[in-house]
DNA sequence: AAACCGGGTTAATGATCGGTTAATCGCCTG
DNA sequence: CAGGCGATTAACCGATCATTAACCCGGTTT
C-alpha cells in the first residue's frame, strides 16, 4: 500500500510515517501542497493523508482542485479544529474521511484500511502503456488522462494486446481472447474492431505486422498532438 | 450516551459494558437479534454495537432489515473473521464502522465517540456529485439545492452509485446493494428504478454503459463554478 | 373491515446501439 | 504487374436498454 502523507508538522509526519511503515505500508511524505502535486504526478498512490493546515496553500483548496481534475484517490483529511463547518467543508471538497488532531495512530491506520477496502479494486491492476492506461477492474481506459469510450469487444481486444505488449498476436489468438475458444467467426470482424480501436486511440497504438497479426506499438511516444 | 450492545458472548459483553460504563456511557446489553429488535422498539439509542455472530439470526441480516425500515442509528459491527468480504458486506449492509475481534476497548470507545460526533455534526457524510448532494444519515437528496423525493429503492440505487462514482456497476452489483445479497430478482425492476431515478434527477446523472451496467456521469457541475 | 393510495414488481413493446457481415479499395510484396 | 492481405465503409441483424402500462401488496384512512 502506497500512502502519500501531506503534513507540514515534522513531528506528526514522522510519527505517522513510523506507525504506518510498521504496519507494512509504504509512506511518502511531503510538507506542502506544491510538493503533493508533484508527488501525485510522479507516482501512483493508494491513499492520501492530507493535513488541512499547510504553509503554502489551503489543504481544502488543493483537494478540491485535485478532485476537479478527476483524481479518484481516496483522501483522509486531518483537521486540528473540531468545527462542524470545517468537517463539512472537507467532505464537500472531496475527502473520503476525516480525523481530528490529536489522533490515535491505530485509528488512523484502521481508517486507512477501511478506505482502502471501500475502494478495493480501484486502480490496483492498472496497466499503463505510454499515454494509454487501462484499469481492468473499473474498465476505464484513459488516453493521455482523458477517458475513452470503448465498447465491449474493443476493450477485450485492447486488454489482450496490453497483456502481451511487445508480442505479436495472431488473428487466431486475438479471436480466442475476444470471443473465447469455442466461438466460431467467419468474417473480418476483428479487423473492423481493430479499425475502431485505432479510430478512438489514434494511429500508432496498434501496429500491423503483415502476415502475422497485430501488436502494441512501443510505449511512450505516439499521438503527437491530436 | 445510550449504547445498545448486541453480543452473545457474555464475557465480551460484560467487558464492553464495564469499559463503556466507566467512560460515562449508558449501556444496554442484549444477546440475540430478537432481543435487539425489541430493545430498539422500547427505547431510544445513540449508537449500536452489533456482533455478527448471533445465535438466532445473522447480524448482517438484522442490520439490513433495520436499515430497510429506515433506522438511522449509527451501527458499529464486530466481526470475528478477518475476511474482506465480511467487512465489505457489513458496510454495504449499512454499518457505519467495524472492528475486528479481538479488539482494544479503548479503540472501541474511540470509534464510538467518532461515530457519535459524526452524527452530531450531521451531514458529515454528505456526498456531493455535481449539482447532486446526498446525506446518508438523513437520507436527504438535493438536486441543485432543491430536495428530491426518492423512494426507498431509488435511494438505495443512488447511494450505491454515489459510493462507487466513476466506476461501472453491473446489474448484479446493483442488485446486491438494493436488495441484499440473498434476494432473488427475476425481472427488469432495476431498469425501471433507474428510469425513475432519471425522471427525478434528470438525464445526464446516471449513465448507461452498454453490456456492462451503469455509473454516475462525470461530476460535471455546469452550475456556477464556485 | 373496506376502500384507497403509493411504491414495487412484472411484463410487453419500442428504440437504440454494437456486432457482424460483406463488398470494395488501396497498398505492399513477390 | 498481379496477387494477396489488410483497411475501410456501409448495411443488416440481434442484443440490450428504455419506456410504458398493468398488477400486486402493504399500509393507511375512513
Amino acid at each position: 500500500m502506497h500512502v502519500l502523507v501531506c503534513e507540514d508538522d515534522e513531528l506528526i509526519a514522522s510519527g505517522i510515517k513510523a506507525g504506518l511503515t510498521a504496519q507494512g505500508m509504504t509512506v511518502e511524505h511531503v510538507a506542502s501542497a506544491a510538493a503533493a502535486r508533484a508527488m501525485l504526478r510522479a507516482a501512483e498512490f493508494d491513499v492520501m493523508v492530507l493535513d488541512l493546515g499547510l504553509p503554502d496553500e489551503d489543504g481544502l483548496k488543493l483537494l478540491a482542485q485535485l478532485r476537479q481534475k478527476g483524481l479518484e484517490l481516496p483522501v483522509l483529511i486531518l483537521t486540528a479544529r473540531d468545527s462542524v463547518t470545517d468537517r463539512v467543508d472537507g467532505l464537500q471538497a472531496g475527502a473520503d474521511d476525516y480525523l481530528l488532531k490529536p489522533f490515535d495512530l491505530r485509528e488512523l491506520f484502521a481508517r486507512l484500511q477501511t478506505l482502502l477496502r471501500r475502494v478495493a479494486g480501484r486502480s490496483v491492476n492498472l496497466i499503463e502503456h505510454g499515454v494509454l492506461s487501462y484499469d481492468p477492474s473499473s474498465r476505464v481506459t484513459l488516453l493521455g488522462g482523458q477517458p475513452v469510450d470503448l465498447s465491449r469487444r474493443e476493450q477485450a481486444l485492447l486488454q489482450a494486446l496490453l497483456h502481451n505488449r511487445g508480442r505479436v498476436l495472431s488473428s487466431e489468438q486475438l479471436k480466442d481472447s475476444v470471443y473465447g475458444f469455442s466461438d466460431e467467426l467467419e468474417s473480418n470482424a476483428l479487423n473492423v474492431h481493430i479499425h475502431h480501436l485505432r479510430r478512438k486511440l489514434g494511429n500508432g497504438i496498434v501496429e500491423t505486422v503483415r502476415g502475422l497479426g497485430y501488436r502494441l506499438g512501443p510505449a511512450g511516444n505516439e499521438d503527437s498532438g491530436s
